[in-house]
DNA sequence: GCTTGACCTTCCAATGGTGGGAATCTTTAT
DNA sequence: ATAAAGATTCCCACCATTGGAAGGTCAAGC
């Protein structure tokens, strides 16, 4: 009859967030306590769905959870300043650059020593060499 | 008197990998048992601490611990080709590659919507739009 | 000899985000 | 009625690292 209810897996294929996470991010307070069945089904509904892929969506964007939270009690806040959202993805924004840059400085001294290798049958490696230096 | 014998914590030092650390290589067998002292604590000579350096050298490049054991049996390898050494050392940028481009998407994403957005004190915000659409 | 402080030992737990699986119950379809 | 699919809780694992508690050991100074 409520076909606006979806139960963990539907709400799961919906959302694209797997039901272990779903109840994942309940137990550890992301999400609101479900709504059971008589039989101890979790019940959502379309508002549940749609903060679901909100949830999903800040994911894909490297948010952690923390954040996650923090993004979804501004999203409720009709009164928030866009401010502070921006501030809060500005600071994501610095943390991705941070990780950026520290992979690309392993990333090129790890090519340059890649390029010093010969990569055959012998057992020179200048890898090796650098990997136990004493610096 | 033996001038080259270290105890976990000047090893630790001398190496730059935490004392935590060592038993824990130890321990998932990264690092072989150490040798004790008769009241019981670990000792490390000379060797030990190059292949402490060693570990940590591969851990600022972000090979995986069980990339670090592969390099370590390369290393005492004397008859290794090179070949092997350049090859994972070569997926290892690979994977950095992957990362670094999964970071940039996230960051260039991000950045578009984050000049999207006022950030006044205004609740409007494209950001919270965009993470709230129902794609 | 005794205290103090620095160091060591083991053990247990937490982080973050996700996945796997077991045992058991409910729903749905045949 | 039965079988399959899907739900429940629970525990465990990954990866690398850190923290803390409770207790033993070592070296210095008094």
């Amino acid at each position: 009859m409520n076909s606006d209810l979806y139960n963990i897996g539907q709400a799961a294929k919906t959302s694209g967030i797997s039901a272990k996470m779903i109840r994942h991010y309940e137990e550890v307070g992301l999400l609101p306590v479900a709504s059971r069945t008589f039989s101890g089904y979790r019940t959502y509904n379309h508002q549940d769905v749609h903060m679901l892929r909100f949830i999903r969506h800040s994911r894909d964007l490297g948010f952690s959870i923390k954040q996650i939270a923090d993004l979804l009690s501004l999203w409720r806040d009709i009164n928030r300043p866009s401010s502070k959202v921006k501030q809060l993805a500005t600071e994501h924004i610095e943390m991705l650059n941070q990780k950026i840059q520290e992979l690309n400085a392993m990333k090129s001294e790890l090519t340059r020593l890649v390029s010093c290798c010969h990569g055959d049958e012998r057992p020179d490696c200048p890898i090796l060499d650098e990997l136990a230096q004493d610096k």
